[in-house]
Parts: C-alpha cells; structure tokens; sequence
DNA sequence: ACCTGAACACCGTTCAAGT
DNA sequence: ACCTGAACACCGTTCAAGT
C-alpha cells in the first residue's frame, strides 16, 4: 500500500525523470508493447493526460528512452576504451553483445523500425555518437579500413541480436559468455 | 470505385489467402505498427470481426505472415544451393541479406520480439527449418566448425539488419551490392 | 507552470444473430 | 460453415478547467 502516490503531490516536482525510471522499468518487464502511457501514469500516481505536459506523444517518450539507451552504451564502449586493454577490439565486442544481453528491450528499442520511420533527429544523433566511438576505435575512418571495420561490427552486430531472439541454440551446460569470446575471437 | 468489394460476396470465397495477401502489402508499406485488424478488413472489404473465423488474434495472423517469410526464406536459400555454385557460402550470404532488403518488413517480423514472447511453436519450427538450412551448408553440424558458422552467420545476420536500419552509411554513388559483396567476401 | 476530468476517435475482441 | 452488427473494455490524444 502508499508505494507510488504518497498522498496525491499535486504538483509532482519531477515527473519527467519519475516517468522515465518507471518507463525503464516496464519495459524491460513487458516489452515495448506492453508500455503504454496510460499504464505508465498509473504506475507513476498520475492522471492519464499528465505525461502530456512532459512528451509530445507516445513516440517522443520513446524516443527519449532510445536515446538515454544510446548514452549509456556510448558510456559503456568509452569505459573499455578509456582502460585501454592491450587487444582493444575483442574487449570492446564482448562489451558490446553484453550491453545488448543486459538491456535487451532498451538496445532493441534503439533500433525500433517504428522510432525510425517518422526520422527523429535526436535519435540519429545519439546513434551517430554512439557508433563514432566504434569507428574510431576499429580504424574505419581510414578509407582503407573501412570494409574490415564494417565486417567486424556486422559480426558483433549480428551475435548480440541473434543471441537476443534466442536463435543461437546453447550446447548443454554451455557458457554464453564463453561462446561470446570464441566467436569474436575467431578472425 | 467497385476495386475490392464486387456485389458484397457475402461468403467471400477465400478469405482466408486474400486477408494474408493484403496483409502482406499493408505490412511492407505501413510497417508492422501500422498493420490494423480492422484496416485489414476494410481493406478486403469484409466486417471487423470477420479476421476471427480465420485467426484466433492479431498475434496470430502475424505468426503466419511470418511463418511464409521464413519458408520464402528457405526457399531462396535453397534455390541457391541446389544451384550448387563453386563457392557456396558467399553467394547464400548475399541471398540472406538481399532477401531481407528486399522483404524489409517481413524480415523484421520473422525475428519479432512480440512474436517470440508468447512462444509459438509454429513460428519456432519455420525459424528452425530456414536455419537448418544454413548449417548443413556451412558446417555448422560438425562441432568442429560450429564456432566458425556461427561467426558467419552473426556477420551475415548483422550486415542485413544494419543496412535495414540505415545504420551503415553508404559513400557517395556506392552500389550497395558491391559493398554486401565487399564485406562477406573479407575473410 | 503543471496537473486533472471528461471527452473523442479509435482499437482488438466477443457474441448473438443472420445467410 | 462463414459472415454481420452491435457492443465491451481499452487505447492515445485533446482540451477546458483547476491549483
């Protein structure tokens, strides 16, 4: 009982950072789908109109949430650069599949089609962020690179959704992070 | 005028193909998000709760469309190899990913994270069909050379839905085959 | 400036009733 | 056996009105 609406505080005082936090919540629980707006004013102790005075619709909010999804993997990817690991590439794919694992409806959401159909600029922006640290990093800024460096990111890529939709079948008692490093590992 | 509902057919003859068939144009044009149950009837010209004598949901008519993308897949996967080319898996590697260009929506759908969450067990045999294919051409049998067709087929898998998402940026008056072509090629 | 209450047009889905 | 019409509970969104 009194969890969320602690004696109706009218005026919330944050509701955008509450609405967010909540929103994270939900949708790592029930998907994308299952975060409505509605819901979300419920879980939050607000009338269903308020988040209207925050985000312009149900797409805005999120695309906000696809963009603070993009700000901590760029994050992540900096941390591993930042430690400087003497084999940077393989450390900065595993950091890569793992985010994807550890936040799997958020990094599915920053590739929503749905997002990317009416084309949000701050989402494109975050993204572009967020793969500069990789193109650094792989040397795909030289022209000369650049297919290497595009074929180790689709590969990377690839192993985090796959494992994602569960399409990669284990072997019994297999280890995933294991698994992960062999086929990074494998040039 | 008079394009879709001649004379009101009271007993529509084959509802249950043209509801797929118009499902399949609405999906590639609006998206998965803009595929309505009620849109779909309309669009057939048929009564909103006529869908139901043909599938239990709108989850359900989704699981079939998906369920003949992954057999259009397999398909074309093994159109190719029947062709029996000298080197195989390169030119099934650019079937993979100009299937899913050219049947964006679909593609996306086949590997559809409201799909899989409620486990449907038809979709799961397809999915597990289409890939059957992929490992007893690559390998993937023989324990030995698991870890490497996984790696392709991660780099594979990768490179369709990057290039789908418009995350690969492509440089001026470059012919997007080449570059497909280009980046599995690179051992 | 921020939030509520009530309303609008729309969904997916159900069910009695029609042919 | 297959489809319609009308209804139900629910959305996202808007807008006047409250504080």
């Amino acid at each position: 009982m009194s969890t969320s609406q602690q004696n109706a505080p009218y005026h919330h005082g944050d509701l955008r950072n509450a609405l967010l936090e909540a929103a994270l919540v939900i949708l790592e629980r029930e998907g994308e789908a299952g975060l409505g707006l509605r819901d979300l004013a419920r879980a939050v102790g607000v009338s269903p109109a308020a988040p209207y005075r925050h985000f312009d619709s149900r797409a805005a909010l999120l695309e906000a949430l696809a963009v603070t999804g993009f700000q901590r993997f760029t994050r992540a990817m900096e941390d591993v650069a930042e430690a400087n690991p003497p084999d940077m590439l393989p450390v900065m794919g595993k950091t890569y599949v793992l985010f994807a694992l550890r936040n799997a409806a958020l990094f599915r959401l920053m590739f929503s089609p749905q997002l990317k159909r009416d084309n949000r600029p701050g989402l494109r922006m975050a993204a572009d962020a967020a793969f500069a640290t990789l193109r650094h990093v792989s040397g795909g800024d030289t022209s000369n690179g650049r297919v290497t460096a595009l074929a180790a990111w689709a590969r990377v890529h690839g192993l985090a959704v796959l494992l994602l939709d569960g399409q990669i079948a284990l072997q019994a008692g297999e280890d995933i992070e294991a698994l992960i490093s062999e086929i990074i590992d494998r040039h």
